[in-house]
DNA sequence: GTGGTTACCTGATCTGGATCAAGTCGCCGC
DNA sequence: GCGGCGACTTGATCCAGATCAGGTAACCAC
């Protein structure tokens, strides 16, 4: 398997100095989607433990370095520590769809559970690390670990919550604010300003993603632009007016 | 709460003399998602005994009636035992979204779980009946007995993956073809018939679901059907190039 | 029967966003 | 500097599917 990161242990030793076992993990586990089971606000001890060492870091990934294939066994599910992924299908005609983006603190692969296989690639769109969390050993951890369970089915139901706003009729406006507004959410979950959004995909990922043409995404941000919405300077995006912009995106976005 | 279903449970006696207990189960639950747990192949007595308890039968909904709806707290999932369900979201605008159909077998109200209120509503399309899943309880039995925790977490990641087609930006031709052949493979795994379909919905609920107009859908059926793929008579639609259409659906269902 | 209602079909027109076709800008190599 | 390349923008044209506008047919109430 060519593609397959290589990892390390996150109990082996690191070698800088200052760090207490685990580098930033303290302030990254605060942010990520398993911080609470992670930090351990108050689980039993020995299943804390088991979980640790289940959590393996990977190794940077560099821009567009795959972090799983489509059609490769699903074997883990795998926290953004730095960095930005999009994971993306590509279909018999190759065309390319794009999926989704995840932030520092998200979690990719868990539509792989079903059928066993990854049904989507994963790619890293920058500088990425990566926690993993192997399976099925998460999920046997999950039966003794029940807040771990009830966090793996809330990201689940969440993303097919999310699935079903993208999929709805609505026009370039609505679907732009959208997802900027989502980003900013986002951003702002994880400790990052809501207001200064720096975009790592291209304008045609964000076409693809949005189901638009590149043009269209072109058109749209610089109108945005010239009604005081919003400031793009290449690729980073002052979001000026996010109650206009909310109001714009409240048909997508109210859930 | 106005609309919740009035409930039966199952382990008290039923007027029927002939059903050992509860009805057509075996029929219908060796069909149902949840059908190897409750079946029991080989799983532990207690645990068995708990999920049976855990079960209620719902009295019969008819066409119109909701199973639940937007908002209300997330309290149970349910498996369709008979008839037809749509799920739908109401935007700001008052427009509706519809989000899926559901036929027997399969399990409803899973995306309520994050969030832990219903993001959409549920309505019968026809005579309905249902087992109801009781919530947090289902969940505290997944921890016990793994086999179900499995089965929850792999039809959620199928919702994601299933979500995520829809999404496409396929034709109409593409997207009709798709859910045709999406209904035959869901009606075959149930037993039903994969040729002849009956159709629950109306023609704007199938147009709503694909984001198309139900002009765009009465055209595009009657072009199949001079195309000789398919015949259609009202509601009731016989598949008769499957191949030619599954052709058609490729790029939408290759998952 | 009549009138009302609901579901559906079909033709004519319109339009949002795709597509086509040049651009510009920044960046890297040399 | 210059040429090439990739990311992005901008304008002109086009088209799939939406919208508008009548239809028809089935069904129910009275």
């Amino acid at each position: 398997m060519v593609h397959v990161v290589s990892l390390q242990p996150s109990f082996l030793p690191r070698p800088s100095p200052d760090d207490q076992g685990d580098g930033d993990a303290l302030r990254f586990c605060s942010t990520c989607a398993f911080g609470r089971a992670c930090l351990g606000d108050g689980y039993d001890k020995q299943a804390l433990e088991d979980l640790h060492c289940l959590v393996e870091h990977t190794a940077p990934l560099h821009a567009g370095d795959e972090v799983f294939r489509y059609g490769q066994p699903f074997n883990a599910i795998y926290a953004v520590r730095a960095g930005m992924v999009k994971t993306r299908r590509i279909d018999e005609q190759g065309r390319e769809q794009i999926l989704g983006f995840f932030l520092p603190g998200e979690l990719v692969g868990l539509n792989g559970l079903y059928s066993s296989r990854y049904p989507c690639d994963a790619v890293a769109l920058d500088t990425v690390t990566l926690c993993r969390f192997a399976f099925p050993a998460l999920s046997v951890m999950a039966t003794r670990l029940p807040a771990i369970q009830q966090t793996l089915l809330q990201l689940m139901s969440k993303d097919i919550v999310n699935a079903a706003l993208l999929a709805g009729d609505y026009s370039a406006d609505e679907r732009l604010a959208a997802f900027l507004v989502n980003l900013s959410d986002r951003f702002a979950e994880r400790g990052y300003s809501p207001t200064r959004l720096y975009l790592m995909m291209s304008r045609s990922d964000i076409a693809n993603y949005l189901r638009l043409a590149p043009e269209t995404v072109s058109r749209v941000l610089r109108r945005f632009q010239d009604e005081a919405l919003i400031a793009v300077e290449k690729r980073e995006v002052t979001l000026i007016a996010l109650d206009r912009l909310q109001h714009l995106a409240r048909c997508v976005l109210q859930s």
